[in-house]
Formats: structure tokens, sequence, C-alpha cells
DNA sequence: AATAGTAATGCAAATGTTTTCATAAAATCT
DNA sequence: AGATTTTATGAAAACATTTGCATTACTATT
């Protein structure tokens, strides 16, 4: 018979039809440099024809890694996230780990559940967003002493291992642009805070530079706006129809930016002319538009690689499987990026 | 002792501090009906204090199921993925799967590489984008007895179950648009098509229609463009510069309809006065773009979501383990969005 | 009061691997 | 030719669960 009924060949079968011991078989899996070739030949001639695919949960069970590694994110489908999730998984694949995905929507509470269910699943290692988390998501960390890096935003004392920028330096370069270019009546439209440390950072940031220059908004100024820019463009409508019409807006991130724009756009209202509006971000895209965004540069793509780099280290550096590995910071850099939505008054 | 040294505690543990027999432990979480409310407190209090986790690896080895679904895209950092992705997350995380994912960068042989890691972690379904894949994936698949479902596309005679639109229809309903808009003068851009028939159904579709119209393009006007806003701009840059200017732009996704858009802004050429714009996919944002761009609407979020709760019912059906489940097919509508980028001549 | 039925629990086998240790055969050295 | 090392293989324990079967202790039925 070629088949196994049900198609699932096991160990032992590949090791009947290959005449040798089930011990032979795994090894030339694993150390086939302690088999003879000759005798591999033959396995492998089994494995074939029994259409055998070995199984991972058989090998951690036996106390060997899963080789599957964690990423939790808020959510996935926006350009900020994706890109990370795209490089995070390139760089992990590329090392054989197998990348487990959940989404928990900005709910700190379904983090902590997501967070369990993988460790269910023995992951290796777990990806988290920024450095927000629940204090029981920390202690579970800590109890299960599973390497963890959080991603996106660098904090000195950061409980947990990071790579990523610092948000405040973010909010803080995008007000001081705008104000170098002499605007003082800024409008801030960012997403809601709480939970957010991205978010929060970037706009304690801003705010305290506007605070040293006295231009500080007055409150119908002050927008919060969600994650997406269909409604950023109707969050913030109401800013152009007031008597007194801010000259640069200020964005926490720039798909808000691109929001505002629409609706700039949408009011007749021209960019820069009229209006400046200033990102945050630098999200793909952001360049190409017209016209192009000013914004605040943040490598996406290298911090998703240099975080996958880094949390395959950091399982390697926790063999035995006990040993906790050393916290890893590294902060990656940032920069204005000038482009053609803010002009000088 | 609280914790047993390395926080990794054991139902031989839990059940020892409970005073109760292993058997009793995990009936008490597969089965709780099963045991005695007094018994399962006992156990509970043991677990907390022991911070135990249930081991899914020595579950899915004894045969029950693994609780993991694969979802293999070609990538994972552009809108159209990004919100299928999203919605099929959120469909099968709700079922309590755990969502595996990889993407393969439009190679169809890492595609058939990343399905056998899969497959080795026993994941209980498998979902992939589009019908276009190898010969060899086709007989894993088959082989593995695997259940299995394709995103995006629809075709009545699919050799596995899938649930999406007709790319064809779209690629007609694009061109009939424009044509009954009177344009004759009629640009294509679309990406490469190989291994990718989503592209290609839309491009067959289109032309079909231009053909019976005597509107075929000339060469120089059929544009090849990849997946992302930059390179689109850049590509389709050069038809512009051209002698004779066509009058409508038909693309291959929404993407591609911003990079034109943008090329076109950039030369100072309005949307959509002088050239219309034809976009399919009606991404995320595409709805709110300054003009408005229309496209052919494709219910992404539905299918993403139709797409996790048939792959969840494949697998219920699939029990026990080796029967093989009937196919599903489901096609979703799309439609026409006509909004700003294009106008009658 | 004896019997049947039910609820709660435990015992032990089974799941598919890896790995340690032991053994056999072959190659190398004296 | 015998002793020693090296190479190749096998047997069996270990990993953390689940589950079928057996057992015990109650409860209900006659």
């Amino acid at each position: 018979m070629l088949l196994k009924q049900g198609g699932k060949a096991d160990i032992v079968d590949v090791a009947r039809r290959a005449r040798v011991s089930i011990s032979t078989v795994s090894r030339s899996f694993n150390h086939p440099d302690l088999v003879n070739p000759a005798t591999r030949k033959k396995i492998e001639r089994a494995v074939q024809a029994l259409g055998y695919i070995r199984n991972r949960a058989a090998q951690t069970m036996h106390g060997r890694r899963s080789g599957t590694i964690g990423l939790i994110v808020p959510t996935i489908d926006n350009a900020i996230f994706a890109e990370v999730i795209q490089s995070f998984s390139d760089a992990v694949d590329h090392a054989g780990f197998t990348l487990l995905i959940a989404s928990h929507g900005f709910d700190l509470d379904r983090e902590y559940a997501v967070l369990r269910k993988f460790l269910e699943h023995r992951v290796d290692g777990v990806a988290l967003i920024g450095l927000d988390h629940s204090e029981p998501t920390f202690q579970l960390l800590d109890q299960q002493a599973v390497p963890v890096i959080s991603i996106w935003n660098y904090e000195a004392d950061s409980r947990i291992s990071c790579v990523g920028a610092k948000n405040y330096d973010a909010g803080r370069m995008a007000a001081e642009h705008l104000v170098e270019l002499g605007h003082r009546r800024i409008a801030l439209v960012f997403p809601v805070t709480i939970g957010n440390d991205r978010a929060r950072g970037r706009l304690g940031g801003a705010v305290e530079v506007l605070q040293d220059q006295g231009a500080l908004p007055p409150e119908e100024w002050t927008i919060q706006s969600p994650y997406n820019i269909a409604e950023a463009k109707e969050a913030c409508g109401a800013l152009f129809d007031l008597p007194e019409c801010p000259s640069a807006v200020l964005c926490g991130n720039d798909v808000i930016a691109q929001g505002v724009i629409y609706a700039l756009l949408k009011r007749g209202l021209k960019v820069p002319e009229d209006v400046s509006v200033m990102g945050i971000g630098d999200f793909k895209g952001s360049k190409e538009m017209e016209p192009a965004l000013t914004t605040i540069h943040f490598p996406a793509h290298e911090i998703g690689g240099l975080a996958g780099r880094e949390m395959c280290q950091l399982i390697a550096q926790s063999e035995p499987p006990n040993k906790v590995a050393s916290l890893i910071r590294t902060k990656c850099d940032i920069r204005l990026s000038a482009r053609a939505t803010c002009r000088a008054v």
C-alpha cells in the first residue's frame, strides 16, 4: 500500500517501510550527519512514498522549542502595523519560525487573553506593540519567563525589551518644525491616548513645545480622531468651519493627516497655501501623495525587521529553557521629512 | 512552594496540589460538567496558585485538533490583503482558533514551502488567496486531506472551496462603465498576471469589452505596474508624456489607481477633467480620496469574515479527522461605485 | 433490604516524537 | 591478530495530555 488510510503516516510507518528503527528515522531528520547516507536515502524514499510530514506538536511536547512566535497587535489592517507585521514576519520566517498572529482592537484585556492563548500553544517568544500593557499581562510574561519584545516604542527604563523610537521626540520634532515655519495657530488632531503610549508620547511632546511657545491651542482646536481616514476626515470637519481657522494642523499620524487633507480639499481649501498639514509616521504612500506629506519619518520596515531578529536572538539566549535572557533595548532614529504640505508663514 | 522552579507547572503538579487525579484535572478542563463543582473549585485554585497553563501541543499530539488555522497570503502589508486578513482573523479568533500566518511574495514555490511548514504544525485548516497554486500544492492538500479554502476568487469549477468574487466580471464592469461614459481612448495599467489569477481575470474581462468595442489600446498604453503607489506612480509616468494622451485609465486595482492619480496631479493634469481614472477593489480610503475614486466595489470585509466562518465549518465537517468535507463555493457580489474620478466625454 | 442505576473519580494505555544509553560492526592502530 | 576507537543503529524512557474502562459511593426503585 502506498498510503496509510487517511494519509496520516507517522514515524513508525516510515521506520517500518524503510526497515530501520524509529530512532534512526528521527535522527536522519534532526542530525543527518549521524546516519549513513545509504540509510538516509532509504528513509527519504519511505517518507516520499508515505507522504509523511513531521509532527511539530510531538516535538514540542518532548521539550524542544515549538518553533513559533506570537505577535499581538492592536489591528492588522492599518498601514502602520501592516508594514511592521510584514517585516517582522519576514525576519522570523527567515529564521525558520512560524508566526502566530492576533489583534486586540486596542483592548488590553483582550491582549491578555490572546497572550494566554499563545502561551497554551507554547510559543517560543512573544512580541507586542508598544509598552502600555495591563499588569496581569506583565505578570504572566514574567511568571512564564517567556522571551518578549515590544515593538515601536523605545524607553530607556522599559519593563521589557523594546525596539523602536521615542514618540515623545516625534511629537516635539513635528511641533518644532511648525513653529520654526512661523505657525502659532496650530490645531491638534490625535487618536485616543489611553492604553496607547505611542499617541500619548507624541501628543505630550507636541504639547510641551507649543506650551513653551505660548501657542497651546484652544479647546476647540484639539480634536480626538479614530485611526482611519474616513473618520478622521469626518472628525476634523468642524475645525475648518470655525470662524477662526488654524494655519496648521498637527496630526497624530499620517492616516489622520490624510483624512485632514481630504477634509480641507473637500472644502476647497488648498494645502499648504491655506492650511499646512503635518503628519507623524511616514507611512507607505505618504511620500507619493500630491502634495507629498510633510511628516516625521519612522523606519517601520527597519523596526519590524530588527524586532524580528532580536526576538530570535532573545529566544536563542533563553536556552536552556529556564534561563532568563537579558533585556535588549534598541533605539531607532526618526527624522523630519519636510515635503510639500507645510509652508512658512 | 507557590511555583515550581521555572514557572512551568504541569497537569500532575496541579493534580497533586488539588489532591485529585490527573484525569480529573483534565476532565475539569475539557468536560467540566462531568466533575463535581466542589472538586472543580479546588482544581481552579491549584491552577491559579501554580500559574498552570495547558499545553496545546500535548492535546494536539493526543489526536485532538490543534486549534490553529493557517493563512497564506502573497503579502501582508497592502491594503487589499490587510483588510481580508483582519476580518478572517476576527472570525476564526471568535471561534476559538489561533491564526498562523505567512506571506510568500507572489512566489508559488514559497507558498508550497509555507504550506508544508503549517502542516508540520498540524493546522486544522488552511486558507489561501486566489485559485492559482502550484500542482504540488494541490496534491499536498489533497493527500493530507486538510480542510482548505480559497479567498477572494470565485470560480464555479474551482478545485478547492472558495469564497470571493469573479474578477473577470469586475474587469468587464469597469471597462463597460468607461465605454458607457463615451471613452474610447483607454489605457490599461495592471499588475503582473502570471501566478495571479485575480489580476488575470480582471484584465481578461476588461480586454474583452474593449475588443468588442474596437477600442483595444495600443501597445504603449498597456502598462505593467507593481502593487504599490510609488512604483505605480513611476510606472505610468511615461503614459502622459506621450503625444496622444488617453482620455481614461483603467487600473488593475485601487492602489495603482492612486498612483496614477498622483502621477497625473504631479503633471498638472486634473482628474477627471483631463483624464478619467478607474480603479478596481474599493480599498479602505478610496471613498474618502479627493476626488473620490470611481471603482468596482469588492466586499473585502465580508469576504474575509465569510471565509473565516466557512473555514471553521469545513473543519467541523471534517470530523472525524479523516472524513473529507464537501466543497463550499460562495460568490460575493461586486458592484460599480461610480464616484468622482470618471466623467462622461 | 436487595438491586439497579447514576455520578464522580482513578488507573493505565495511547498519542508521535527525541534522546540517552547500550550494542554491534567496521575501521584504525599497535 | 588483538586492542582501541569510531560509526551506525536500536531499545526504551520521557514528554504532557486525553480517554476508555473499572471502581467506588450514593440515590432511587422495587
